[in-house]
RNA sequence: CGCGGGGUAGAGCAGCCUGGUAGCUCGCGAGGCUCAUAACCUCGAGGUCCUUGGUUCAAAUCCAAGCCCCGCAACCA
């Protein structure tokens, strides 16, 4: 029976440019799955779309001496092109900007308010007069009165890490200015999670197979009791709150964020020419919505985001959050500001998307942080992609051209003919559980078998032997190895899309690799089909001075 | 006592939930093969499973305490 999904993806902050973290965090986990159920011939949308709004965003462009439109549009651009080389399957890269978007935010809000989950509250909030903005928690510095640290930040203090207000700090000071801020009386918005702890319990128990540490953090905070959130910002560039007299404020970034994914399918079915299609996503309680984020983002897809769907009603609350753990370079953290880690761009420029993409996968941080390194890069392309996967499709296909030309056709099969077959369906089974499981790792060390099986076949059998000494024996060889390659291709195509398209179209079929075929794989072939041009499928990598430069540059 | 994750061969990791002769990939050593991108296959060397204590016939696995590393703490995936 066929499923729907939908793929949701953690917007990228469009205020600098992607790094690989992002990368193996996010984005690829949901790519593969996102291709590995179209294999199956489920019926799947995959969205996301670029956060633009928010404080960081107007204090880049400040720097840059820029309008934030201006620096939106740049990062929106290169992401959405970055993402594409990468050859990432995404039917809508949507933005936050974008007016359909804050119309869907506004009505999103205004359900809430009239449902009573949304309430206006006197606040008072940090303003600075020289730079005339509030501050958002972490723009206020000061002496910690704890332990007297002197940059301690408004919302905690580093050094003894207590959680502060930015009232609490002595002689405070705004972060980009350094002059000292008023408290101001303001009236802000708050969304009454208080009154959502039972719902979300309930929601969190009926979830299945979710990953222990997304369900542990969940579970804790729900525990300590939820707090009503402040949902509006004293700023401008932002969704205007839809209220009478409250224009001049702004929705907080991530309420309205986490409305992208909602917005996003709707602006994919006006693009698509059926503007209600995106009920289907949203209104099917049979769809399954899964979240790809980073482990960051936790409490916004497992508490506040479920609590407004809860508190909506009639919409789908997230199946899945299989939040990921954090990519490290050399045990660090990949950091934008101190230009640690590869940018997407600069490798793409580099390497063919999918060693990137191989690379990532084998080292994806499901369970705990993973460190990068270029020394694993290299040796992972050209000792497991290239020399037992790429040579094995490689090796087969060249000789099965040489002697015959076409995919021949098979004679009886052997007990080791059969029990190739068999190993190859075992890794088709343990590989598709594991990525429905979301464990991504696990299913390409699976499919990695399956390729050391087929090498292994290749050696027992000696086709090139066979083919002097017993031409049909040859043959069924040789076609057992085809089938073992294309199931293999299939297979790995959600990790590596670009070369098993190329391996596909040396078999001689047509181009693309259709969906819905992971399950007939293993298939007979077409006997006599003409293969097409047979060459390499992966580029070595040298271990060069370039490589020892970048090294050196990014390490 | 803020919360969470982790510590297993030279490197990177799985196994732990559901105790039963320590496994995988890379690297290293020896052999085989010669279809294949110096690729492939076979065999081998290499480990006090962080420490201590407990439960048990039996602990990497369960329990307790401790040490060390990392992340989060509501605006970094």
């Amino acid at each position: 029976m066929s499923r729907t999904i939908l793929v949701c993806v953690a917007w990228p902050y469009a205020n600098s440019s992607l790094h690989l973290g992002h990368i193996a965090g996010t984005w690829l986990p949901a790519d593969i799955f996102a291709r590995y159920h179209r294999l199956k011939g489920n019926r799947v949308l995959m969205v996301s779309g670029s956060d633009e709004h928010g404080t960081p965003i107007t204090v880049t462009a400040e720097q840059e001496k820029k309008s934030p439109q201006e620096i939106v549009d740049f990062f929106h651009r290169q992401h959405a092109e970055g993402l594409k080389a990468l050859g990432i399957s995404i039917d809508c890269y949507f933005r936050t900007s974008h007016p359909d978007h804050k119309r869907v935010a506004q009505d999103f809000f205004k359900e809430l308010y009239d449902r009573k989950l949304i309430e206006e509250r006197p606040s008072e909030a940090p303003y600075c007069p020289s730079c005339r903005r509030f501050l958002p928690d972490r723009y206020v510095e000061g002496v910690c009165p704890n332990c007297g640290a002197l940059d301690a930040r408004g919302d905690q203090c580093d050094r003894c890490g207590n959680t502060l207000d930015p009232s609490d700090l002595k002689n405070p000071r705004c972060r980009l200015c350094g002059q000292a801020p008023v408290f101001r009386e303001t009236r802000l918005h708050y969304l009454l999670l208080s009154k959502m702890e039972k719902p979300l319990l309930d929601f969190l128990e009926s979830r299945r197979g979710w990953r222990s540490s997304v369900v542990n953090l969940t579970r804790s905070w729900i525990k300590e009791g939820l707090h009503d959130r402040a949902i509006t910002r004293d700023l401008s560039w932002g969704v205007p709150v839809p209220l009478e007299g409250f224009s001049e404020k702004s929705l907080y970034v991530w309420f309205e964020a986490v409305i992208g994914y909602f917005s996003a399918t709707q602006q994919w079915a006006r693009l698509s020419g059926q503007a209600s299609a995106w009920k289907e996503f949203w209104e099917d309680p049979k769809t399954e919505a899964y979240y790809f984020i980073g482990k960051d983002n936790i409490p916004f897809h497992t508490i506040i985001w479920p609590a407004m769907l809860l508190g909506r009603g009639g919409l789908n609350l997230p199946a899945n959050v299989p939040a990921n753990e954090y990519l490290l370079v050399s045990g660090e953290k990949f950091s934008k500001s101190r230009g640690i880690g590869a940018k997407l761009n600069e490798c793409l420029a580099e390497f063919d998307s999918d060693q990137i993409r191989y690379y990532l996968a084998s080292i994806m941080p499901e369970t705990s942080d993973a460190d990068f390194s270029w020394d694993g890069f290299v040796s992972r392309n050209n000792d497991e992609l290239l020399s037992v996967i790429g040579n094995l499709v490689n090796r087969v296909l060249a000789l099965t051209q040489r002697t015959f030309g076409v995919i021949p056709q098979s004679g009886e099969l052997s007990s080791d003919d059969r029990a190739a077959l068999a190993a190859a369906e075992r890794c088709a089974r343990d590989a598709g559980l594991a990525i429905e499981q979301c464990e991504f790792k696990k299913a390409l060390k699976e499919i990695y078998v399956l390729a050391q099986t087929g090498n292994q076949y290749v050696n027992a059998q000696a086709p090139w032997k066979l083919a002097k000494e017993n031409p049909d024996r040859a043959r069924t060889a040789l076609h057992i190895a085809i089938r073992i390659c294309r199931a293999l291709i299939i297979y790995l195509s959600p990790y590596t899309p670009m070369m098993s398209q190329k391996a596909w179209a040396m078999m001689g079929f047509e181009a693309p690799v259709p969906n819905g075929v992971w399950d007939q794989a293993l298939g007979p072939l077409p006997a006599n089909q003409k293969l097409g041009a047979v060459g390499h499928l992966v580029k070595r990598i040298e271990r060069d001075a370039k490589t020892g430069k970048e090294q050196a540059a990014n390490l």
